[in-house]
DNA sequence: GACAAACATTGATGTATGTCAATTTTTTTC
DNA sequence: GAAAAAAATTGACATACATCAATGTTTGTC
């Protein structure tokens, strides 16, 4: 779908605003801006990144997705939870790499073209950089997920949840539950048996949202990485040092 | 440690064979082969890319180590093994998430120091794509390797990565058993008894190499990705279609 | 605001893989 | 090539979490 005027200004107001455009001249956005794709998607849905449809670079500009992969039996993993504002590049994948977005919500999508994106980081350095510093923190995010994934247990990857979410969503837990323990790879039952252990711990779930007895409960599952967006990061009443 | 000229060649032939300066100009190779930086580590010894040592692109020229984090109580994940030739790039991660070297055998490692890694990538465009494409490759091997430790038990892992290695390094294994055991998140007696199931299904590993009774054993335990890589890919041999 | 559907909790039970310990095999070193 | 060190195997046992099943709670819809 192309966008008529009114709707570009929406998605320009959008765009502009994320991090992988920062610094990158006005006159140059709204060039590369005029390429976009909008597709919206239903609650339930189902789509494969198969061959063909792989080469894009897709953005979130409203609504919410899990990136799954599913094995031969249909066990799926949930790679990562894709809210709004948040970018996918399977461009640059495998073309036999299938991942699958699930969606959560009724979910409209922008998308590039790897050709307009190839091209626009051609022209663009400031892009490139950005496009750069993008993929590197998802290797980065990836790879703490992978570290949550194998050393914690169920209610140390719960806290470590929670802690993520009282820093970066102030106190509230963003996603049903459900969604989350997929993401920590473990079932609701186990998520729901941890968070009984940490209420033990002062640590309790009012209907989403995260009460604490002292304030301090969460710091023991709290990483660096996370913890240095926290506003007591390396205080004394931190833990990291 | 500055290489000296007959050094300097040594290095220059080892690099310009690498992925990431593919397509790029003999000259600004040259030119940026300037600059490495030569590092000599000893096996057994273990480096934490700390804050300060973080802003480097790091290509192992000999030897071998693993990529690791550590938790608290001193558990380990192996994120990776790097083998001759291979890159890693903590240098745009964030200054609080330190990741560690374990050095599995004597190594060699050629450095380069993030401002010239950006001066480069500011110059010279194909390195910038080149750059682009480790960065999304990474991911995706990252991201199959979340798939593998999810889903898999620990023999459907072992036979996984025995397709690996019997693709990329004809029926040879390339590492010591425990080392792939904690690369698969297993422990090495898990390992040892994965194979001998295997074993029973006409895998045999006979010092270090892999022998099958009628050939296609293993092709159940292979992802499409690696596949691609199978001289039978996609032929009535193969399961991928 | 009633009903269905989705989500969440709780208990009972099973199982894959970890842990510990003893032994064998392979590799390294002098 | 003997001795020491490291790696691999095997068995007995423990346990965290999955699975299954029943029930309760919240959310969404007409």
């Amino acid at each position: 779908m192309i966008p008529s005027q009114e709707n570009f200004n929406k998605y320009y107001q959008f765009l502009s605003k994320l991090e992988i455009f920062e610094g990158v001249s006005t006159k140059d956005l709204t060039d590369f801006f005029r390429s976009i794709q909008i597709k919206q998607y239903r609650k339930g849905e189902m789509v494969t990144f198969n061959e063909s449809e792989h080469a894009k670079l897709y953005i979130v500009f409203d609504g919410l997705f899990k990136l799954v992969k599913f094995d031969e039996n249909g066990e799926e993993v949930v790679l990562n939870i894709m809210d709004v504002g948040d970018v996918v590049t399977p461009m640059y994948f495998s073309p036999y790499y299938d991942v699958c977005a699930e969606f959560v919500k009724n979910t409209t999508v922008i998308s590039f073209s790897r050709d307009i994106v190839d091209n626009f980081i051609a022209r663009n350095h400031q892009f490139s950089t950005n496009i750069n510093r993008y993929l590197a923190a998802s290797v980065q995010s990836i790879m703490i997920k992978i570290e949550v994934m194998q050393l914690k247990n169920a209610k140390e990857k719960v806290g470590w949840y929670l802690v993520h979410a009282k820093i970066n969503e102030s106190f509230e837990l963003p996603y049903p539950k459900t969604l989350i323990a997929a993401y920590l790879g473990i079932t609701p039952e186990s998520f729901s048996r941890a968070l009984s252990e940490l209420k033990k711990e002062g640590i309790v779930l009012e209907n989403k949202s995260i009460k604490l007895q002292s304030g301090d409960e969460l710091c023991k599952y709290c990483d660096r990485v996370t913890g240095s967006s926290c506003a007591f990061f390396k205080t004394e009443a931190c833990l990291h040092n």
